[in-house]
DNA sequence: TCATTAGTTCAGAAATTATGAACTACAGGG
DNA sequence: CCCTGTAGTTCATAATTTCTGAACTAATGA
């Protein structure tokens, strides 16, 4: 198995960010590993969609990320050990992530008012 | 020809935001609707990157950009006015747009600078 | 009416992404 | 050591998306 790639902060695009981020079951991964302070191994996502997602395309999934410079990704005996690389991102793009999460979280705020709201319509319907 | 689909304000997803400007021929569209405060055609855009873009091509950026909400456009008379529609979209996901600009012009910046000392390195070399 | 300009639409080609199956790498017994 | 199980990668191909030339629409003006 080839070693995993990882490019030096210079090298990273905002093109590859965004383009990374832009796939649902990605930034969920990346929110997520922002979110516990540490790590996460890949197979905890498995069912992060709310259709199960095979193992192969999670770790595809993983290595846009990786590939994209947000996460580091580094071996720990059997599985994986996954840590954000958001603090040198910060450095070469200021306000970069902190602005995406932040608009992912307005957004899902708002999704979850939009069906309890339904909800509601639903329940005073009958 | 069917008129142009604008999403709604709440129909914008980040994802779609990010999907259509993680296209390098994108940004640099969306970038300079942005940076003339009103607008423009597109054929203005034929020779945006290195190798000229067919017009199908950019028809077709055109449309990922509209139907992202990052832009209206509207036929005005044989031409097309397109404007951008960042304060709708700063009033939803705030920051998200100025953070995405400036990182990608951080970038633009680094580039030029690195293919500066790379000139003066092949000019020290004669 | 005809020619011109600007842009869209469509269909097939080219590129990208998803996924099952086979494989690698490691850990913990026996 | 050699199994067995677990975690994840790789590979080949299927599914999806994107690109692009060619044909088309719509407006303008001579």
């Amino acid at each position: 198995m080839r070693p995993l790639f990882h490019p030096a902060i210079e090298e990273v695009t905002v093109e590859a960010i965004l383009h990374a981020l832009s796939d649902p079951v990605r930034v969920a991964i990346y929110a997520d590993i922002i979110g516990q302070q540490c790590s996460q191994n890949c197979s905890n996502f498995l069912n992060i969609s709310d259709k199960p997602i095979p193992k192969s395309t999670l770790s595809q999934h993983f290595k846009a990320l990786r590939e994209a410079g947000l996460i580091r990704g580094e071996r720990r005996g059997v599985e994986m050990h996954n840590t954000s690389r958001c603090a040198e991102i910060e450095q070469r793009f200021p306000g970069l992530i902190a602005a995406i999460v932040q608009a992912h979280n307005i957004q899902l705020q708002d999704k979850l008012r939009a069906e309890k709201s339904h909800k509601r319509k639903v329940a005073r319907a009958k």
